[in-house]
DNA sequence: CATGAATGAGACTTCATTCAT
DNA sequence: AATGAATGAAGTCTCATTCAT
């Protein structure tokens, strides 16, 4: 009884792993403590350790339903424009409205790649394995229209560059805390596709 | 005597910094206690204490010494080379090495912005003007000898570009925990190039 | 079962009281050390800290502690005695009961005001309120069959002399490690009582 | 050479003891460290340990120069005022203007009692005998013209009492952190001294 | 399934003191 | 006499985790 009206009506798992993606990602892994979570998800320690064994379990839950949701608004962001060029800037337009609302840290995953020197780590595979599916969406949602206009090696590697271009400039905003590198990128991303395009 | 063969014959500040160098490095800068740093270095605590007030003031004193000894090497790579095309390479050559002797770790300074979420943190001070001096270096040592050939805006450009595609080839490795990307940046790094120069 | 004749039947958090109760007041709180009170309350240190954010915290619940017991046997010792007299010695009696339970510690209150330099603390706050609390009990529950007897300035009056006079005892026994000045203030005490009272 | 116009011109040992007088006075003896002093001295550390064996030398060391200048400052104030009420009257005076100065840190002597617990130590012997010197300073000094007109145990009854007022009057300002317990005890004593006057 | 109390190990930092020069 | 470097012990406090209920 009382479930539902109780202040914290979503359920405990849910509200640590919402609690964790916020304080892992502005404040990072290790100086985000176990009682911090637990405090501001309004959990029992116990219960936490219920629901996950350790704190590395949660990161990679928590990585995994980051990467779910990135995934989903990156898909959104770039399902409606009509050609390549604008696609791309719609990838980055994403990222200039993410450093909006989270501020100068840069991407969660290569955050999580750097806390994690242990390369056989579970956090390491999992991040390798995120920028892979990246990669497939730049691919695939992204310069898909490229594909068949072009030899199959130039198209990867103008996915590969593009891609480049893109995490270069995420990390340059972080480290310069400034948006720029963002436009440059951009700016850089449409020049080589014209570019690979005029090879034809 | 025997000060000459004592196990520990360089002084103990020296010892630190290397240590620090090597560990904080390695293993990231919350992974890394003090206890590690003196155990390794051979140090009492308090001596530690006597020559660092702090574990963050050893880090910056760390990243300035990191940052001399990078820019030392950098610049001896990039000397030879008679073209800016082999001076493009030669900078990525010089990654490759690192990741060999290092592993995927990324870059030492990108990782400590990610741990120091707090942005007034020197840290991020340090790193943001790191950043900002290898631009320098790419604009003045690396494409100097474009900057009379084309446009200032232009040349600005290519100098963002590249230090752009450098830093996301160096994140993408790390996270990938393969070198490929460095060859992709690497070569779209000289199509950039070329582009650039034939808009003349 | 076994836990009535466990050796740590009480609760944690009373056992480190009484323990700080103990150390605190023998040792000083600066002479008294976290590792000392755990040790002796048979607790873990970050039990310890789950009971009390810090140090001075514990200081402050033990002094609230402390003031509460003072009081409960203060009122006690001079509820009995019938005379306004035999009440003031039953308030140095007390003290000198003190002394032979404690030695020549002095005031614990007064102590920790002289242990805390900063006027800003807690503690000093506490320790003001708590000289102002016992003058109102020798107000209300020593002298005051006296207040309907003479002039409210005169009262007063006769209030503070009583109570710096006990203060200057406690304090001058424990400097001289000696018993003799309880009795001299005593006895100046009743006189100053007789003497206001004549001015009838 | 070169001493003379040495920032530092007066002999380390001397400014080792000002600086004590100023910080154990101010800070306490445990919240102050030997690194401040040093450091406030300007001088080495080990030339601190030739002067004086440890810290609890150094405080007695102290101690005694304190009382020393409280001792002359003492007999200053009480040598002109022309009767005992006055003399009484100027010795509160005193404390009233180290209160100005110095703040609400009570008296020094005892505050060091306070944080030596240990009742065998030097520094407690100290306390003690300073507290018996200045018994004697009021008896000879500032209340010597009432020992010919009255029996000496009545007499010894009044400097007590008189001396036990002043102690009280200290405490009581420092631990409520005002003045009037000062003004109080004054006319307190200034009665208590009628009041012996009058039994002749 | 959920919990608050308790924990051992370790975090960073400072202490009074001594040593080699 | 004077020094700066170095020290072992101890300081307060936090970590991720487990246990009894």
């Amino acid at each position: 009884m009382m479930s539902i009206d109780s202040p914290h009506a979503s359920r405990p798992r849910e509200r640590i792993i919402e609690t964790a993606n916020r304080l892992f990602f502005r404040q990072g892994y290790c100086l985000t403590g176990i009682n911090q979570i637990i405090s501001e998800s309004g959990v029992a320690k116990a219960s936490f350790y219920s629901h996950f064994p350790s704190k590395e379990d949660l990161a990679i839950v928590w990585l995994r339903q980051r990467e779910e949701s990135w995934i989903q608004q990156f898909k959104e962001c770039i399902a409606q424009p009509p050609s390549t060029d604008k696609r791309i800037a719609a990838m980055y337009s994403m990222w200039y409205d993410q450093i909006r609302a989270e501020g100068y840290r840069g991407c969660g995953f290569i955050n999580m790649a750097g806390e994690f020197s242990n390369e056989e780590s579970p956090v390491r595979a999992f991040v390798r394995d995120h920028k892979n599916r990246v990669r497939q969406l730049v691919a695939n949602n992204v310069l898909h229209e490229c594909r068949s206009t072009m030899e199959p090696g130039d198209f990867d590697e103008l996915v590969d560059v593009t891609y480049s271009l893109f995490d270069g400039a995420i990390m340059q905003a972080q480290s310069l805390m400034q948006d720029w590198p963002i436009e440059v990128a951009l700016k850089a991303s449409i020049k080589m596709l014209t570019l690979y395009r005029a090879h034809e």
